[in-house]
DNA sequence: GCGGTATTAGG
DNA sequence: CTAATACCG
């Protein structure tokens, strides 16, 4: 009886997963196995955030393979060794899993594949389950890899994607099997008090109602700070619970400019993984050296803190860094405007915000993360990388009402309107009132000392 | 078919 | 400012 093993990594999901169809079109029994891998620890990677998410994704991954009659196997360590040990025990004669784009993904496909070999063992690793279209799939006429956005968009939505893959009926797992018992939400702590819950289940729940009632006004809201009118599927996608490709097909249902941004914005999260998987080292170094002197802990600390805290004493910076805090998750826009002005106005290194970033957000992702950081940074792909956002002007346009900075910053809860974001304009008595930092900085000075620096170079 | 160069366009 | 491509010798 024939054996095959699927190893889920950031794909926590039945629908539209070709690692565990190609899995049960070969093989009587197959192991869903996932392994909380020793080494994702070891690479500072394990964020409590999204952990409790990630325990959300296995319950409901275990629940939908036992209402097919299967489980999922849980295993602990290495994940080389224990891929190892289930071959062991079940004699499986292939395993499948999705590809990925990160050194440490690599990594792993390499040292799976020397061990598999040795046990005589397949390992075939299936490209289109985290990505659309995967890394490689379209490239410049003279490179590996597209280095600008938009010629790439182009190039990619020619190529299309592939089918759907449908869910399986039912999954046979041989009997008899050790698995760990599935990690809980509840055996994690120091979580975020709003992250949201995780698991195929709910990520299809609300990608159906993104579908009928929020993509149509994305492209008008999906700046709009207040409104909170982005999809929030980032941590589904991330996690894989929700499958990219499928996300493509049926966005791409329906006309319109809603649906069109949508699918841009998918483009981009593949964008970044074709340029991470090119360029692995991009995760950390600067993927273009613009012969920046960053400041870093120790020049710019109160800085920093002030930034982490949300107390830099501008309002839609502040705002954005407590909602990180407060729910593990940040709008877009906030995102931006957050980390422009940690690493243009402050000046401080982007690696030291990628970092603060990836321990809250629960979709924090190796290749989006780190590269919208460089973006943002002028060391990425940006092809103005001289840009700066301005704080104020941003607050003022992506939230005219005040409406966002009301709800994240209470200190300034009593003052109306855009006038939340100039605080410093009341008067010294009406000041007095507001537990609220004064700026930390002095935009003009931020502005000359971030183009003395850049004009070095 | 290649390498250099002009053109276009870019979150 | 520069990637990507169209163009040309």
């Amino acid at each position: 009886m024939a054996t095959s093993i699927v190893l889920f990594t950031a794909d926590l999901r039945l629908h539209d997963h070709p690692p565990l169809r190609a899995a049960l079109a070969e093989a009587d029994e197959v192991v869903p196995l996932f392994v909380r891998d020793d080494n994702v620890a070891a690479a500072g990677f394990a964020a409590p955030n999204r952990l409790a998410f990630l325990a959300d994704c296995l319950t409901a991954l275990d629940a939908a393979l036992r209402e097919r009659g299967g489980r999922l196997v849980v295993r602990s360590g290495d994940v080389v060794d224990q891929v190892g040990a289930v071959v062991a025990a079940t004699g499986a004669g292939a395993v499948h899993m999705a590809a990925g784009v990160s050194g440490f993904a690599q990594d792993r496909e390499r040292r799976l594949r020397a061990a598999l070999a040795e046990r005589g063992c397949a390992l075939h690793v299936h490209d289109c389950v985290v990505t659309a279209v995967a890394p490689g799939a379209v490239t410049p006429a003279n490179g590996d890899h597209f280095a600008v956005f938009t010629p790439y968009y182009r190039r990619w939505s020619q190529q299309g994607v592939r089918d759907v893959v449908a869910a399986p009926r039912t999954v046979r797992v041989p009997s008899g099997l050790a698995s760990e018992r599935v990690p809980a939400r509840a055996d994690v702590r120091e979580v975020s008090p709003g992250v949201p819950p995780g698991g195929e289940a709910v990520a299809r729940t609300r990608l159906a109602a993104w579908l009928r009632s929020g993509i149509a006004g994305y492209a008008d809201g999906h700046d709009d700070l207040a409104g909170d009118r982005t999809s929030r599927l980032s941590p589904h996608v991330h996690f894989g619970t929700l499958s990219p490709v499928e996300l493509v097909h049926r966005a791409g249902k329906t006309d319109g400019p809603g649906p069109a941004a949508f699918v841009r914005q998918l483009c981009w999260r593949d964008f970044h993984h074709q340029v991470l998987a090119a360029r692995p080292r991009a995760a950390w170094a600067d993927y273009r050296d613009r012969q920046d002197r960053w400041r870093g802990e120790d020049e710019a600390a109160d800085d920093i803190e002030a930034w982490r805290r949300g107390r830099t004493g501008f309002p839609a910076v502040d705002a954005a860094m407590r909602q990180l805090a407060h729910e593990g998750w940040l709008h877009n826009r906030g995102r931006l405007i957050a980390a422009s002005f940690l690493t243009k106005t402050l000046y401080v290194d982007w690696r030291i915000g990628a970092r603060h970033f990836l321990r809250h957000l629960v979709d924090g992702d190796i290749a989006d993360n780190q590269l919208n950081w460089q973006w943002t940074a002028g060391t990425g792909n940006d092809t103005r990388p001289n840009r700066v956002l301005n704080p104020v002007l941003q607050g003022k346009r992506h939230d005219p009402e005040g409406a966002y900075v009301r709800r994240w910053v209470p200190e300034l809860a009593e003052l109306a309107g855009a006038a939340v974001h100039e605080p410093w304009r009341l008067t010294g008595l009406e000041r007095a009132r507001f537990d609220y930092p004064e700026p930390i900085v002095d935009l003009a000075e931020g502005l000359a000392r971030f183009r003395q620096a850049r004009d070095r170079s």
